[in-house]
DNA sequence: TTGTAAGCGTTATCAG
DNA sequence: CTGATAACGCTTACAA
């Protein structure tokens, strides 16, 4: 063991205790083909006595290869990515990589200055939520060539071979005016983020095709997906004159709705009398919200699981069946939904 | 720019296109005297316009510091950590440092082990959210001599300059017991993680200090930290004979507080009425839940702020006015607790 | 003020 | 099957 400062043991400490070369040491505790099986055993086990590990930064030097994978998510701030995370960091620790976290805090010019970071540390994939158009997935991706897997975000173009992890949104949107239709309201509202920073876009067109498809009217709502941001503009709407504002606010995630919650206790307007909520996401809080949000279910542990899979998949050159994972929304119908009010 | 597969710009390249050295380049880029100003304003240019990153492993390797400081997380589930995490990298990415983060999953054994990992990935500093009484941050401190901050954790021996940013346990706990004898209540509970692998044992001494103080009685309930695992233990309590089972539950967590309305509510039991919760943390759901939940709000960001501020100048060798942050928790009384039931 | 050279710990090439 | 030896990209004596 190494006292404070002290140096952890190299392979030169390995080899000199058992009076070999390094390179016996390396192909040894590496599994190459050149050593003798009975003198990898004895490396190995010297190794282990003297609780040798490898220095990741010479291996990364020499190979090129981190085993490090870094993660951008575009707000740090939803409990959606908590679930997220965990599932990926789970994964990529079982198979011995590290992840690298950082948030662009829905900042276009922060996403690629973290991916650039990203690139300077030698990460040998991206996972990347990103704020609009992935535009730092393409940059990653020509200027690194390594894999690259996309968290609930649309897809890239058809000639970036980027993989994808994502909720069927068109599915989700359909179900959640369905929903509300079936109720009988005719006024809806999507609250979404500015086309340009929104990570997909095929939502909003989902909602306004279906709007349209069932003679409904549909407004969207455009903020930031911040709550700061998003209060004022939900006040706005909650504040037209009662025969024209939405009685029904789609919201693409639970966190946004809780906000909805607030600024509807705000403007004195009852869920779901005055007002029908459908969140998506389906957080730990959502069924015990007053009232129980009605809400996309979404299985995000496994998002996290699929993503770090695809990307580990492809880091070990194992073919993927698919590059592509489309998971399902399932709607659960609870209190905050109910006809409007007359 | 680099094509796919294309090496990135190094030192070496910078220093060709001047016609000059390489340990020219690195002094001009590192502001160390030894160079010109004109000629490091010159380098500075070139080395922009080639787009040149150093190396970070190259960097590490010689260095001996990697700019990456590792966070060790005991429950990802919990959104407490994640404004935590959040406030921790924004820091850390202002300074150039790059997070690592891992879960132990409230696993002694995995914490030791991903630790490990950390000093093989030559991180520069650690912190800690520990599963029991932060062992690996001992071990770590022994053999790398590196800061370490420990987050919502006891405090190690003295002996060792381990730093720390926690939540006031001990007020925190005499104002839930406080407030909920002042409303009545006799039989009191606190929901905790069995005694070795507590980060905090000092809020269940509190609590029974307390308890004795007031001369009520309390039960410590010990569980896993889970839900999974929580929700029986909630259950064995609740199913008690009405007059012996506790008037009312503290948690540590809104998390956790969150399981015991959901035992609640399998009991039939309602909040506040049957049973008084107090939660800890003040989640953004936790005022929106029904009833809205009686907690103590600490603000989570800061406590991440702060320990990767303490951290930066500890690496920084910046003189830190102290090196024990304790942050206060402020009681809210909402709607999950009232006068218990006669 | 500048350039040369050694070396961080590892892997990989090439002789023996 | 094994052992020197040369990189990887960078920092840092030391020499010019």
């Amino acid at each position: 063991m190494a006292g404070p400062g002290g140096n952890a043991p190299t392979q030169h400490d390995v080899a000199r205790a058992l009076g070999i070369s390094v390179s016996a040491v390396s192909l040894a505790l590496n599994d190459r083909s050149g050593v003798s099986e009975d003198l990898r055993a004895r490396v190995r086990q010297t190794a282990a006595d003297l609780g040798y590990r490898p220095n990741t930064s010479a291996v990364a030097l020499r190979t090129r290869r981190s085993r490090t994978i870094g993660l951008l998510i575009r707000n740090l701030s939803n409990p959606f990515f908590l679930d997220v995370i965990e599932g990926f960091e789970t994964v990529c620790a079982g198979s011995g990589y590290a992840l690298i976290t950082a948030s662009s805090h829905y900042d276009l010019r922060r996403e690629t200055e973290l991916m650039r970071t990203f690139i300077a540390r030698g990460v040998d994939a991206l996972a990347l939520a990103p704020v609009g158009g992935s535009r730092a997935a393409g940059e990653w991706h020509r200027t690194t060539g390594r894999p690259t897997v996309l968290l609930n975000a649309a897809r890239l173009g058809r000639a970036l071979p980027v993989m994808r992890t994502h909720v069927d949104g068109v599915a989700a949107v359909e179900q959640a005016v369905g929903h509300l239709a079936d109720l009988g309201h005719r006024r809806l509202a999507l609250l979404s983020a500015p086309r340009r920073r929104s990570p997909d876009p095929e939502r909003a067109d989902t909602f306004l095709r279906v709007v349209a498809e069932r003679r409904l009217s549909g407004r969207i709502l455009e903020t930031e997906l911040t709550a700061a941001a998003a209060g004022p503009t939900l006040d706005a709407e909650l504040a037209r004159p009662r025969r024209s504002r939405a009685t029904a606010v789609i919201t693409n995630s639970d966190h946004l709705a809780h906000v909805v919650y607030a600024a509807a206790a705000g403007q004195g307007l009852r869920i779901p009398d005055d007002l029908s909520v459908v969140g998506h996401d389906d957080l730990p809080t959502s069924a015990l919200l007053a009232p129980p949000l009605t809400t996309l279910a979404v299985d995000r542990r496994t998002i996290g699981v699929t993503a770090a899979g695809l990307l580990l998949d492809a880091l070990a050159d194992r073919p993927t069946a698919t590059r592509d994972v489309s998971l399902p929304a399932t709607l659960l119908v609870r209190g905050s939904t109910a006809p409007p009010p007359r």
